[in-house]
DNA sequence: AGGAAAGTTGACACTTTGGTCAGCTTTTGT
DNA sequence: ACAAAAGCTGACCAAAGTGTCAACTTTCCT
């Protein structure tokens, strides 16, 4: 009888969580985890925080509810690096991938970054070992690609840090990306004209140079 | 008589505000500002509460002492890039200063990438002009070697951004690029990679390549 | 030596915060 | 229609936070 639920229609509550959720992610990524507080959240999201609490037990599950959601979407952008494609093309759009969450989900890359500096406290060992068996693959993807000659010998951890830093900085670090770009604030554009630079910068430093013989 | 002043010897000043700044640093990178306690800084700079704030009115004050002293720090690398040298040696000597600073700063590094994730709330102004202007003055060292063929035509702004993230990203995301290399913690080798891979690539990507007619 | 300036600090006042709860209203299945 | 389940919330703590202060000790200059 502890089982028994109401499946239909539970439109009430997935509505609310997500408005928490939503309006936690903004918060926590401007203020980290101990500089939010609930009260805060719960006025961003129109709801009393008493209620904040019908749905959450305590700050640390809202928090952890949105950084467990983070992680998945980890990989995604990676699945370009793989084997059948070409290298050229595969970091391509790759690179494009990653400028496009960034740029769509800003918030969400905040935070993350957020919880990244202040030591990845709330980052379970499962979250860290899955993203560590992400990288792996794709790093022996790109080991294959050097081994067949279709790309320079580079590290490939470093290469993927590389990349991770250039895609991530113009949504974490806007207002300095912006000062440096010269705008008020960025926009599309900003982010395809750093695609562009990124994408030809790196492709000339990793692919062998074109008619060449040995 | 406001202005009499004890110079000499004002040894205890200095030595606790010094304490207090250090503790500060490490604090407020890994809590940012809203996070930090200033019991937490007086604890961890062996001061009584009470003896911060005979030093520092408020959490602010430290905060604000704290940042105005990281601005300074903003130009030294950059000033490897000057017209004089070959662009080559400028990047080269400029990324390995940058890795440099952040390994031996990482929670300076840290601070700041905080401060600028929650919005560059008390970056002044006056600062960011200060930075923009330094920018402004590289972007046209740049420019110049471009226009002497010395440099492909890459988009100056977001070359930088590109080298600022990648410099940075060692320090102030450690737990996820020590994931990505696969070590417990980052070492002096692992900086040492890191710059190696950094300048070949980027070197690559931007210089005209060797030996070719037109 | 001795008085003034600088430094120190436990205790205090006041505010904010995380979290609880009892009782209310709404929704839902029958 | 109606009772049970789900949802809602004002009022309330205890704990933690910022900042103050009056009284004490140390350091410094002459």
């Amino acid at each position: 009888m502890a089982k028994a639920a109401r499946d239909p229609e539970e439109r009430i509550r997935e509505r609310n969580m997500r408005l928490i959720i939503k309006a936690g992610i903004e918060i926590f990524a401007r203020k980290g985890f101990d500089g939010t507080r609930i009260a805060e959240i719960a006025e961003a999201s129109g709801l009393p925080k008493a209620n904040v609490y019908y749905y959450f037990s305590s700050k640390e599950e809202i928090y952890r509810a949105i950084v467990a959601h983070l992680i998945a979407s980890w990989d995604d952008a990676l699945k370009y690096i793989s084997p059948e494609r070409e290298p050229a093309e595969a970091f391509r759009l790759y690179i494009r991938a990653k400028l496009d969450y960034t740029r769509k989900n800003t918030a969400e890359s905040r935070l993350f970054a957020s919880e990244i500096i202040q030591g990845a406290r709330f980052l379970k060992k499962k979250d860290r070992d899955h993203m560590r068996q992400v990288t792996d693959a794709h790093v022996a993807v790109v080991e294959g690609w050097i081994a067949a000659g279709k790309m320079l010998p580079v590290d490939p951890r470093h290469l993927f840090i590389m990349l991770w830093a250039s895609t991530q900085y113009y949504a974490d670090f806007e207002p300095i990306a912006a000062d440096g770009l010269k705008k008020a604030r960025l926009k599309a554009e900003d982010y395809e004209t750093a695609a562009i630079t990124i994408t030809e910068t790196i492709l000339k430093g990793i692919l062998p140079a074109p008619m060449q013989g040995s």
